[in-house]
Formats: C-alpha cells, sequence, structure tokens
DNA sequence: CACGGTTTGGAAGACAGGTGCACAAAACCC
DNA sequence: GGGTTTTGTGCACCTGTCTTCCAAACCGTG
C-alpha cells in the first residue's frame, strides 16, 4: 500500500528514511492490526535493531504500546505484540447524511471507541445549523475538557469538495455552494485540530477498500445508490479526486442521449437511470415516495411480487450498462456497490451480470469482481475516520513532539 | 512528477536516499533538458555539497555531462551546465501502426537521435512476420555491432497489453491473442536489452504530457481516433493501466444503448458514434473507405461542403457526450483530442464545446482545457521512448555498473 | 528439573550519506 | 584593479541503518 500524502520536496535527506520507516511501522499497525516486533522485521525488511529503535521512539512517544504476546507453542524466545494505543491516537468522524447526522470517535488501527446520530429533517438547511447539530452531537461524546482529545476531525459530506478539503462547492441535496464547512466546523467545535472533509462516496470507497468488501485490493470503484448515485475511485490506494474534487461523479455519466433530463441540467444521466426515483418510477410507485417507498418495494421484490421484480431487473440491467462503461475505462479488480443497491443486490444481481458480461471487455480471467457493500450505512464515517488518521499514519514523527526522546536515552 | 516505478519494498534504507537523488537529479533533466548545477540545487532543495557528489557519481558513470554555461551576463561564478548525454543512453521505441510500421532512437532527455518508417499492408500479419520487418527496420538505424547499444526496447501496440508489459493480450486490428511480443522481439533483435510493450494510446498521452500539449500538467485524457477508438489516461504522473492493461478502453464505453452493434459483441459503444466508420457514414460515403475517404472529408469541410460539415459537428456533439461522461469521472486538467479528432479539431471545436458545457459537471473555473494532440502521429512513439526510458531514469543507481567509483575517488 | 536448540532482544562499532561551515574561484560592476 | 556576488570544494559532524556478538526467554527431551 502507497501512502496517500506525497513526500513534499523531490530531495531526499537522511531523516527522510527515518520518518519513512516510522509510517511504515504505522501503517502496518494501522491496517493489519496488532503484530509482533519480528512479523514487523519480516514485512518492513528492517533488522531487528531499526526496529527496535523505531518502535522504541513510537512507544515513547505514546503512539504504541508493547506487550507480552500470547504463548503460541513456537519455540524461541516470544516476540513483544505491538498494537496502536487507540484511545490515546484517535479521530472525530462526522457524516452529514440525507436524513440524519453521524459521530463516532475512531482510534489508531480502525477501532470505533464511540459511535452516535441524531435525526436530521430532510429539507434544506444552512451550514451554520449543521454545524451547530454536530458539535451538539460531538458534545454527547466528548465532554468539553477534551475537545482537542481527537488528533484530527474527517467530515463526509454528500456534494463536491475542492481537493484541498477546506471547501464544499457544491451540495445540492443541501443547497450548498462554495461553503465554508472546514472552518466552521473548526470554530462550531472550539478546537484547533485541522477539519478534512471529502465527498461522502469518495470516503465510502476508502472505507471499503480499508476495512470492508474490497480489504486486500488496492484499486476499487465503489458505487453507491442513494437519493442521487455516487461513485468513489481508488487507483493505487489513492481516492482519485480529480483536478477539481469533482472524479467519480458517475451518477451524471451519460448512458442514455435519448433518455429524461436530470436535475444536473443534463440529460440522460445515468442517476436518471438507476436513481432512487427511477426505481420508483419503475415498480410503479410515486417518484417522490422517499426511503419508505423503497423500502417497500425491496418487501414486495422480497415476497416475489412480479413487478418489483421486473423493476429490480431493469435497474439492474442500466446498472450493467454504467459498470460496463466504467470497467472499460477504469477495469478495477473490484466494484463495490452500496446504498440502495447493496440492500437491492440480491435481486438485481443477475441481470447486472448478464450485461456486464455482454458489454464489458473481459479480463483474461473473466469480469472483475462486483461485490455488495460491507460496511452498509457506516462506510462514509468510516472513511472520514480513515481521512483524518492518514495524515497522522503518514507522517508520525510529525506528533512525536518537538523532540522526543528516543527509547534508549530515556531508559538512561 | 512522480517516480512511475513504485519502491518495492516498505522499509527504507540509507542507500535507498542515494537511489531516489540520482533519481530526481535524472528525472529532472530528461524532463525539464539541461540545467546548470545550480538549478539543480534549487529545484532538489539539496545542498550543493550533495549535487556534486551525485553529479560526480553520474558524470563518472557516463550518464551526464558537465560543460561551461554559456555566460548569462549575471555576477558571480558561473554555474558549469549539465545535461545528459543522449547519444550514450538511449533506447529504441517502436510502433506497430495500421499501415506502417515506425522507428526511432530517442536519448535521455528525450532528444530522437534517428527515426525512420515503412509501409506495412493493411491486413492482419502474424507475431513473426511483424517482428521480422521491425528487426530489419531496426537495423537500417542500428548497425548490427551495436544491437545492445540502446538501453532498452520500448513498442507501442494497438491492443489491450498485459499490465507487466510483456504479452499482448488483444489486438483486434492485427488478430493477435495472448501474444507473446516482448519475448519474440527480443529474440528476432538479437538483444538481452529489456523489451517492454504498451498500447499505443496509453503511450500517446504519456507522451503529450511529457512533450506535448498537456506539458506541466500531471492528469490528461487522451482521446485518439484512428480506425478504433483509443484513449490514454494519465494520474499524478503515473499512466492507468488498471488491473488487467484494460484501462482507457473509452471506445467500448456504452453511450448509446439504442445504437449499433460494435465489433466487440456490444451494442452502442462510443466507437459507433465517433469512429473513422461513423464519421464516413454520417458524411454518406461508404464506410469502409479508409483513410483515403476520410482524407476527402476533412478536404471536403475545408472547402465548406455541408454535408461534410455536418458531418463533423455531429461527430463532435458525440464526441462531447462521451467525453462529458469522462470528464465527470476522471475530472481531469486537459483532455488532449489525437488522431482525427486532432486533424478535424476546428470542424467539430464547437459541437464538441457546446455538448461538454451542457452535460459535463463545471469546475469552479468552468471547463476542462481541450486540446489537440501536438505530437501528431509520433506521440506513440514518443510514448515508447518514454516507456523505455522510465526504469533507467527512475533508478539510475543500477546502471552505474557493479560499483562506479565516487567522482572524488577517481579524481585522487 | 537440567540441558541443548531456537528465536528474539540488546549494545557497540562500522558504514553510508546528507548538512554545515569556512574558504577559494570565477564572474560582474564601478 | 578592487569590491561584490555567486558558486564550487574540502572537512568535520550528524543522522540513521547494518553487522556482529552476546544475553534472554521459550520449547522439547531425557
Amino acid at each position: 500500500m502507497v501512502p496517500l500524502l506525497l513526500p513534499e520536496s523531490i530531495g531526499q535527506r537522511s531523516g527522510t528514511v527515518r520518518r519513512a520507516n516510522l509510517a511504515a511501522i504505522v501503517r502496518e499497525l494501522h491496517l493489519r492490526g496488532p503484530q509482533s516486533r519480528s512479523e514487523l522485521v519480516a514485512r518492513t525488511g528492517l533488522t531487528r535493531t531499526a526496529i527496535r529503535a523505531l518502535i522504541g521512539e513510537l512507544v515513547a512517544g505514546g503512539i504504541l504500546a508493547e506487550e507480552r504476546g500470547a504463548p503460541d507453542g513456537a519455540p524461541g524466545r516470544p516476540s513483544p505484540l505491538v498494537r496502536p494505543r487507540a484511545h490515546d491516537v484517535f479521530v472525530l468522524a462526522l457524516e452529514i447524511r440525507v436524513d440524519s447526522l453521524a459521530a463516532a470517535l475512531v482510534g489508531l488501527g480502525g477501532e470505533i471507541l464511540a459511535q452516535s446520530s441524531i435525526a436530521r429533517p430532510r429539507e434544506h438547511l444552512s451550514v451554520e445549523a449543521i454545524v451547530a447539530d454536530l458539535a451538539e452531537l460531538t458534545a454527547t461524546m466528548l465532554p468539553p475538557s477534551e475537545r482537542e482529545a481527537p488528533i484530527a476531525i474527517g467530515v463526509a459530506v454528500a456534494g463536491v469538495v475542492r481537493r484541498d478539503g477546506g471547501i464544499v462547492l457544491m451540495a445540492p441535496n443541501l443547497g450548498w455552494r462554495d461553503a465554508p464547512l472546514a472552518q466552521r466546523l473548526a470554530a462550531a467545535l472550539a478546537t484547533h485540530r485541522p477539519v478534512f472533509v471529502a465527498n461522502e462516496a469518495d470516503l465510502g470507497a476508502l472505507a471499503e477498500l480499508r476495512r470492508g468488501a474490497a480489504r486486500g485490493a488496492d484499486d476499487l470503484l465503489f458505487v453507491s445508490g442513494e437519493v442521487g448515485v455516487g461513485g468513489g475511485i481508488v487507483i493505487d490506494g489513492q481516492p482519485l479526486t480529480g483536478v477539481a474534487g469533482f472524479a467519480g461523479e458517475v451518477g451524471h455519466m451519460p448512458v442514455n442521449p435519448a433518455g429524461r433530463p436530470c436535475h444536473c441540467g443534463s440529460t440522460g444521466c445515468w442517476e436518471t437511470e438507476i436513481g432512487e426515483q427511477a426505481l420508483l418510477r419503475l415498480a410503479g410507485r410515486p417518484e417522490d415516495g422517499g426511503p419508505d417507498e423503497v423500502d417497500r418495494v425491496l418487501a414486495a421484490a422480497a415476497d416475489g411480487a412480479p413487478q418489483a421484480v421486473a423493476a429490480f431487473e431493469e435497474l439492474g440491467r442500466w446498472l450493467g450498462i454504467g459498470l460496463a462503461g466504467l470497467v472499460n475505462v477504469l477495469n478495477p479488480r473490484v466494484i463495490v456497490l452500496g446504498g440502495l443497491f447493496a440492500r437491492a443486490y440480491p435481486f438485481i444481481d443477475r441481470a447486472l451480470d448478464r450485461q456486464l458480461g455482454r458489454m464489458a471487455l473481459t479480463g483474461p480471467r473473466g469480469l472483475v469482481r462486483v461485490a455488495p457493500a460491507e460496511l452498509g450505512i457506516d462506510a462514509p464515517l468510516v472513511g472520514a475516520a480513515e481521512l483524518a488518521l492518514e495524515p497522522f499514519v503518514a507522517d508520525p514523527a510529525g506528533w512525536l513532539g518537538p523532540r522526543a526522546q528516543l527509547a534508549t536515552a530515556a531508559g538512561a
């Protein structure tokens, strides 16, 4: 797996090596969980001596802890187990959903320490109102005295976010345009910790890649059906944001120029064929019925109601058409379907595969793997935590304080 | 710009630093041309001392040369000019075109040292026959005694190439399937140098990014119209190959499910709306007329013939529809149009922009930049050279011999 | 329960490679 | 020709990993 953040300068100095090695150890533990020292030696290719010094520094810095590993019956001196101190190094993850707000505290290593959510009226709300609600929600998990305890804050939002993660350029469902969400949120939370904002589908993709259905892969296409259709692309472990943050807006890929007008101003967008409204239309229900109607269609399909089953088949067919285009452009290893598509997966499965087989160029060993999401509704929240943890994981040396003493020096 | 090749092990050792710094210097000179030593100091952020030692090693290794820079009127001791020794470090670039074969010798820094091509009958030809012709073509530029002089060989081919660049999985125009081109070519050229094969559109993209219309950018979408429609995607300086090498096959993106059958077996592929045959159909000419008919349509449009002009407008419209989808998925900084689209650019320009404006999500400052290719028919050949040079540029230390003496040691 | 075998942690010195500083060299300007 | 500026050069120093040797801790066996 490749670091998300690139080195700042192209010239490397000696210190770069140590920083890279500290990062390699922390990333390994973050992604694969606690390991023995000697496992880390094997994985990084470094010597025991080097690993010892690096881990010593990270333990002294309060980032990792070492403990006696469980005896495993193997001969030889047992190697201590190294684990991230999730309760000391953690982030606050937030998500602005269509009809709720969610928050979680997530520690290094991915452990969810606390989680909560509140309902939100499904109508346009100002940045100020939502930010205030998020602050209130946060207060239920984090007493005011610990406002600065999370090392960073990550936010998932259904909208286009500028590449640097500060400003929400466009969020149709919320009616936002050029909203300085990061700044407002920092003020409302009364924290000086950095706030990182990103698109919910991009973060869902990251979450499924690291902790969900695509664990182990490093290329992924994530397509999630909600009110609209969002997409997230990960290439070589890096989320693809695009120049302006628009990448992955697969819902507005034209698939049917003779089709219906889309609210984005274009015609025949994929979203108009596979979005929530398209499903309700196909099922002969009121298009604006919202999630309740969708649930009813799902229930009907589960009961075998012909119109519902047919509606999902048609949805699956259009899903396959769009995915075929994306496969031919991106050739990903895994496609993960989230939101509505995950819940409806058993009903769209066959039509989707058939269409994909017809239209996608087949690789040497058949098609890409298509799988429903594993993390469900929490995917973007988990992704927001990963986003917020990323700068730390990519350079833990920066968090070791002005000059953390080496373990050896501290011991003397 | 980011190295194309990733480090092998996640643990960094001290030696890594020197290798990375040698690579940084060579890459800088390769991409931006000859520079003074002090410019390199400024760009890499390394100290004069470090740069001196590194350049000394590269000069001693025969990779770079230092010479007195031209006096520029600035005060202070003049800094020597460092340039790549293009005549000592060069590659052989080959391209298998629809109706010709092309070859070039390209030096480090991108200088074309020699170039030639021969015609090829437009019919299916075996790997053996083409490989033999390529060897013959090569012999006209490179005497047998210098067979091993190029440090590597790069080949551009219109087909899907396995990610590792050894095997052509599928080349419809040539009738190949799982063709071991790299191995056969090495045998025919009687060389032990490595042979790298890649898709011509991917290489065209790389070439336009580094030496053509997208110089300076590091994200690019390249779409080229030939018999079929090929595409190349570059993200953060890295060509996107996809898991199996299929990435960038934009020609087979479905854009019109109610459209025509495509030779790939699917229906309504972009290629069926914007390929050579589509143009000829729109212009009311025989679909199988080939390049000569295409030239006639271009000439007619230049004369203002209504049917030809209308044909290009319709082509531009469909080009815009597909590009809008790609923009919404990839959000690239630059789109470069090659082949037919570059030649027809003045006639498709307006319709394309109009359609793109209608269907693409607009970034903060309007749309992406769309530009015709600069390198013309040579783009894939230039890209093949870049491909072949890449391993060298990414790690020149490996070419410095078992143990090249340091300049200081050599001087003593 | 003592013993050897095995695996791992620990400490000192070697080696690699970039930094910083003082000084010399080579240009320009007046 | 002297002063200024910029850059190359040599040397001591710092950071950081590798190598080597030894000690510690666990297993199995007699």
